[in-house]
DNA sequence: CTTGACACTCCCCTTGGGGCAGGGCTTATA
DNA sequence: TATAAGCCCTGCCCCAAGGGGAGTGTCAAG
């Protein structure tokens, strides 16, 4: 039997966070003094809350471990291996973030500009020509891009059609979430008449986003407010086309993004 | 003129959000209606706002955004390189928890133990030899090692001692915080008179860890409740000695750590 | 009997917002 | 003309994982 003090100093844990791990339930002492409210640890705890560091260390949150303690194998096995994709994710995303402070550091050495914003974007209108496109629309967060893409080139394979070029992405929503948005992907065929469908000549505002996804929303904001301020007023939903990206083996700074916003001048 | 709502979409970002950084005087609106309270954004906003999100996406908290707002190139080229280095160091964490992850998650399908603690180390009770050490006393925290290791080598390089192949860490405080503790480094040395001091002979309890210095607490825990166990008490401040560690190119999987605990009868 | 080391509960604080209640303003529709 | 729909506002409580401190109770030693 420890006291919490010595305990706490077993497992290298605070006391508060012993007092915490009990009020949520988590590790209960063995016992408590009904009278003094003590608390008091064994053995059995100490393992308990070695399995709970660990498990901490690996990401989970303090709910999850105590729904993995009083669970199964079976259960205890999937969420191993569900947050070693979580922490995959996140190096690699760690990575990009690196290669952009990396590219964002050089620039800021090279022109002594803070940000390097809005001077880069050429805004024009046009009018976009007619594509024949196999499309899938879908409520999808942005890391299911690869995955729904796949399957759109598959089914172009297997129908025996050759892809033209262009591949891209709708936006049905007003305002876009990262995690999930109704998102139409789409890919060009050369073969008309068997597309899904075609996108319709429009009027659109455009321009070219050159590096990584994440700065997108530079190249978006430059053209909502281009668009207001030249009196357009949107009309229809935005999409991006992608001219080099995560497939090409470029380097993120070197992809390159087209984005349409369909306007209409404003009455 | 934007209203929040506007603006909101304009830089992908919730009204909640601006309404926040209002509070918080990290984004100002640029006029707000005396009587209605609505709050009013143009351009210069929507660029400050950009370069907001640039930096919390390289992980500065908005406190510290908001200082590098409004300070000077040389501040923001510091941050720069700082953050970069933080990134880096998170990378590197998170690249050693996913071999641990990996690592458990293999015993754990070999086994099918959850946890493969307290099989593992055998504890022993020994009169530890002297050691003659150059040594280094000071408040720090576990990412500082390396650095004053360093210094040590250093030291006994320029003095044209011999390393004697025993690498420590003595701990000084009851309570270890990785952060910051009261922490002795130091490195035998074959000169024993020219030594700073020596590591007189104690009766020690002792065991091996192989693996991480993470896991490290299951060991000191396997020790301290054994020492409780069986009718010691603690006598002194405990040491790691690293057999295989960081510097060698072995896997952290395989690094050996011997840990010490100076002990004494229980009267 | 007192002192010091420990223990207890209770409350507020952190980051970066999310969610909801309750209310104000303007405009479109029935 | 009434009302409903969109906007917007403030103010309150909520999240995770505890940290810090106030005020108070308990235990063993001198």
């Amino acid at each position: 039997m420890y006291q919490i003090g010595e305990f706490s100093k077993i497992c290298q844990v605070s006391v508060k966070t012993l007092r915490y791990y009990d009020g949520i339930g988590l590790l209960k002492p063995s016992s408590v003094d009904r009278f003094t409210g003590y608390r008091y640890y064994d053995r059995s705890q100490l393992e308990r809350m070695l399995l709970i560091q660990k498990l901490k260390r690996y990401g989970f949150p303090l709910e999850e471990i105590g729904a993995l303690l009083s669970g199964g194998e079976g259960a205890f096995r999937r969420a191993l291996r569900r947050q070693r994709d979580k922490l995959e994710a996140q190096r690699v995303e760690l990575e990009t973030i690196l290669q952009e402070l990396d590219a964002q550091a050089q620039a800021f050495e090279r022109t002594g500009n803070i940000m390097d914003i809005s001077n880069g974007y050429e805004i024009k209108l046009t009018e976009t020509e007619p594509v024949a496109v196999f499309s899938l629309r879908k409520r999808m967060g942005a890391e299911d891009y690869g995955k729904y893409f796949s399957e759109l080139y598959e089914r172009i394979a297997k129908e025996g059609l050759t892809p033209g070029g262009v591949t891209g992405a709708m936006y049905h929503e007003e305002e876009y979430d990262r995690e999930s948005s109704e998102i139409e992907l789409f890919v060009s065929v050369r073969e008309t008449e068997r597309a899904d469908k075609t996108l319709e000549p429009r009027l659109c505002a455009t321009t070219v986003h050159k590096g990584a996804y994440s700065t997108l929303n530079e190249a978006y904001a430059a053209l909502v407010s281009w668009i207001e301020e030249n009196g357009y007023e949107r009309d229809g939903a935005p999409y991006d086309v992608y001219r080099q990206g995560a497939w090409s083996n470029l380097a993120p700074k070197d992809w390159e993004t087209e984005i349409y916003f369909p306007v209409r001048k404003k009455a």
